[in-house]
DNA sequence: TTGAGTTAAAGTCCATTTGACTATAAGATT
DNA sequence: AATCTTATAGTCAAATGGACTTTAACTCAA
């Protein structure tokens, strides 16, 4: 169009977000859904919470990333890391001056129950209960209600739930992650049958001992399988 | 190229591609998936086929960019219009100099297959099986093999069919549209239970004549309802 | 005009799946 | 030893889905 000096102002610039997902005690006992946000300390949104998220750099592929922006966020790794969605509206920003159209592709990740324990949390880094988000900057509340949909609706028909779990686990723990995710109980013998059936997952013939009942045989997952099935891109993308 | 100087090296760029699916009848009779594919006039890659795509503008929407792709190459309409995945690796352009780092966001669209008799066909713009692609340029094969999986895996329990067929039309219609994306023949009685047990898809009372057999009544979507469920993205994105 | 050909549409049979529920097992606690 | 609690196995019935049969309603050719 113009000239060289243009380019900034001709061409959309590009973020990477990532909703983070952990399962956390809450008072009551049972897990819930968590999620990191960051403190904004700049307009637009100064003060609000938001994804942690920045730009792309040029040498950089996607999922990397996302998952630094976790690393830098929380100190943890990802267990699980899929990309959600790229967010392109122009009314994103409401003060969308066109120079600072963005972008923002946007990955989630799941994180260990144990390993999520050590998170960094700050001034300026907070977990959120994922059913109750303030109003978030940007987009970013309908963004995590997607991952959130997408999280419920993998979860059944994929190995979504050894994201949160420890490499053993028995099938209580399991249905646990179950009934947090998908926030309802689950009849626990139906839920046996059909992880049984499912055969993701295999007994260990190890015990847990010093509960306070029949002590519960440990498992864990098939780690032939992939954890997803994400159909051609497999791993890769 | 060369002229874009520092914004340019530090940025990665962002193009918009779509994956354009119609159905088309084959030399024996049956409907298949067809996709149009325009040759690239330049390095690298040139003289290859590719998807029709290019740089998204400053103040463009990003369907908007994916649906006037579709109309610059085919003069058609989308029938349907989703967004399928961001492609940023790094090793996507083979001779990937820093300063050629290009993030894809593909759209994937569905076309009528009456308005797709008039698509536009040139010495650039060329329609084939799409079962029977040669080697296109960049990831455009893992891109268009991804798309066909989301469009098997989202016909079943959606209403994409819609998206090839007129506003009326007979449930052999309909199954045709079933067995060419799937790829496989379906059972005529137990397809009509499944249908009608749905309840996507309602009976007009009118019946279509001039065939050599007994007439079959007419069916038409039912408008009340979303072609696809996308969850808390719905059709605003 | 009649019978053959063709697809439409309704229904049957059976194996599999799934939700709701019951029963027994095996530990800890009292 | 009785009781509590969860683990694990099993039952029953409704819903689902594939394979198949039957009858309906049209066209076309003899």
């Amino acid at each position: 169009m113009i000239a060289k000096a243009a380019t900034a102002i001709e061409a959309p610039s590009l973020a990477v977000s990532t909703v983070i997902f952990t399962l956390r005690p809450s008072e009551e006992g049972q897990l819930k859904l968590a999620l990191p946000l960051v403190k904004r300390i700049r307009a637009p949104f100064d003060g609000q919470w938001a994804l942690p998220g920045g730009p792309l750099k040029i040498n950089e592929d996607l999922a990397d990333a996302a998952a630094s922006k976790l690393k830098q966020t929380t100190g943890l790794e990802p267990r699980y890391l899929e990309q959600l969605y790229a967010f392109g509206n122009l009314d994103r920003s409401p003060l969308s001056k066109l120079e600072e159209r963005v972008v923002s592709i946007v990955y989630w990740a799941l994180v260990g129950t144990v390993e999520a324990e050590k998170a960094i949390e700050s001034e300026n880094v907070h977990w959120f209960w994922a059913d109750e988000l303030p109003k978030l900057a940007f987009d970013h509340n309908l963004i995590v209600q997607y991952a959130l949909w997408r999280l419920r609706n993998k979860l059944e028909y994929s190995r979504l739930a050894h994201g949160f779990l420890p490499e053993t686990f028995t099938l209580a723990q399991l249905r646990e992650v179950y009934e947090a995710v998908l926030n309802k109980p689950l009849d626990p013998a139906n839920f046996r049958r059909m992880v049984e059936s499912n055969g993701a997952v295999v007994a260990t013939g190890k015990y847990l001992a010093g509960t306070r009942h029949r002590p519960p045989q440990l498992y864990r997952y098939d780690s032939s399988i992939d954890l997803t099935d994400l159909g051609p891109l497999g791993e890769k993308q």
